[in-house]
DNA sequence: ATCGCTGGATTGTTGAACAATCCGGTAATT
DNA sequence: AATTACCGGATTGTTCAACAATCCAGCGAT
């Protein structure tokens, strides 16, 4: 955790080791934030659309200036963009930043599989592979987009960095954002569920190498589908 | 400056081709923001200091509301930690933190430099290698340490990668919270210039193997430092 | 020393207000 | 007809004042 100076907490009675009595109830700011994340990922919220302060105020019941600062924070994560004196956009992702959300990608993700990580965090990886193969048999073709994420994200989470693990929550969250709907033919997980297996099996045989230029190998070609879909 | 892609405004007659007439005035929360980075930056605001919404709105001169927004934007940023309901606190880094700010810094920067970069961005890491001799040849410390920042900066901006430029520029900001007073001993700064340059002219004659492995290896041995100075 | 209470201070959130800015359309100018 | 100037409505940027919720320190009672 970042700072905090946390005094012993006593732990009465009941309360395990450690354990802290988490019960923190988000601010009202924050689940603001959170719903609109929610609907920007669902797809409610199409790149592009205008949001306007009072109406989503009115709409979530809550007061203006709250809901200015959820914009506040979804702009810093880019999934909405401010445009001074005129009103907050969707973020819509031109080709260039395609491009460049991949560059995030290669850097985090391959130097996080390179250093290894703990057996359990490997654990993750597999159990996300497992995830994406249920999926796949149940023909859920939402359930295999976010088995992907997952796998992803638990790549990321081998180097056991709170900081790079939001950072690429953030750049997820913004992928989301296109995935949707469109795009979405199956054909395209074919290859990755096979190659997610490979690179899995890799890192758990210690072949951090390998496992690493895979998953190199992997989010070049997935950026160039992505280009070719999107961008012209 | 935050990342900042400033372009050469000029200013011709009417108005050049493509050229936006980039006139706009930071709104008021992003001034206030820009205060407290420079204050963080500077060591006026030393790490655990808290900060008071209505103390900090009087002395700018502005509402508590808009001192709320600048508070929400740089606590994105990891300078400000949020207490709820109990106030927000300049940043203090742990040992954990050093480690997870090396790790990022890691992944980004080998990354950058190991996909190389234009002539133009290897020139940029040449100027603030040189900018770090003058300082040194000039005893100036303070000139010394942000001429490495610059380095640094540099080598990620090798990507063209917004995302990354910005990622970097608020880990950097990150560690001024530091670098402040103390941990400014010269004879830090006497290996790395000679590694810096070390580094950029592998860069430079293209060898981005070498490159990448000597700046891994100035990282490693950076974050040891780091920790034994900080850290117990 | 522990517990519980209470008052004061700060944060979280709201609602209303107003200035600044932008947008579209209409009128005036060339 | 095309361009310019202007005007009114709408939205954002910012402030202000209020209030509920929460936390903190102190104090007295057990």
């Amino acid at each position: 955790m970042a700072s905090a100076d946390q005094k012993p907490q006593q732990k009465a009675g009941i309360d395990g080791a450690g354990a802290r009595m988490r019960l923190r109830v988000p601010s009202v700011a924050e689940r603001v934030a959170e719903e609109l994340r929610y609907q920007l990922a669902e797809g409610f919220l199409v790149p592009g659309a205008k949001l306007t302060e009072a109406t989503i105020a009115e709409d979530l019941g809550v007061s203006r200036n709250t809901v200015r600062e959820a914009f506040a924070e979804l702009a810093t994560e880019r999934l909405l963009v401010r445009h001074p004196n005129r009103g907050v956009y969707v973020a819509t992702l031109e080709a260039g930043d395609i491009h460049d959300v991949y560059t995030v990608r290669r850097a985090i993700e391959v130097s996080s599989i390179r250093a290894g990580g703990s057996p359990e965090r490997i654990a993750a990886v597999r159990a996300a592979v497992e995830e994406g193969k249920r999926a796949a048999a149940a023909n859920d073709n939402e359930g295999l987009g976010s088995a992907n994420q997952h796998f992803h994200g638990a790549i990321v989470a081998l180097a056991e960095s709170g900081r790079l693990n939001t950072i690429m929550a953030q750049v997820l969250a913004e992928m989301r954002l296109y995935f949707h709907k469109a795009t979405m033919n199956a054909h395209f997980y074919s290859d990755w569920l096979k190659e997610n297996e490979q690179i899995c099996s890799a890192l758990e045989s210690g072949d951090l190498e390998r496992a690493g230029d895979l998953l190199l190998a992997y989010l070049n070609r997935s950026e160039q589908q992505q280009t070719t879909i999107h961008g012209q």
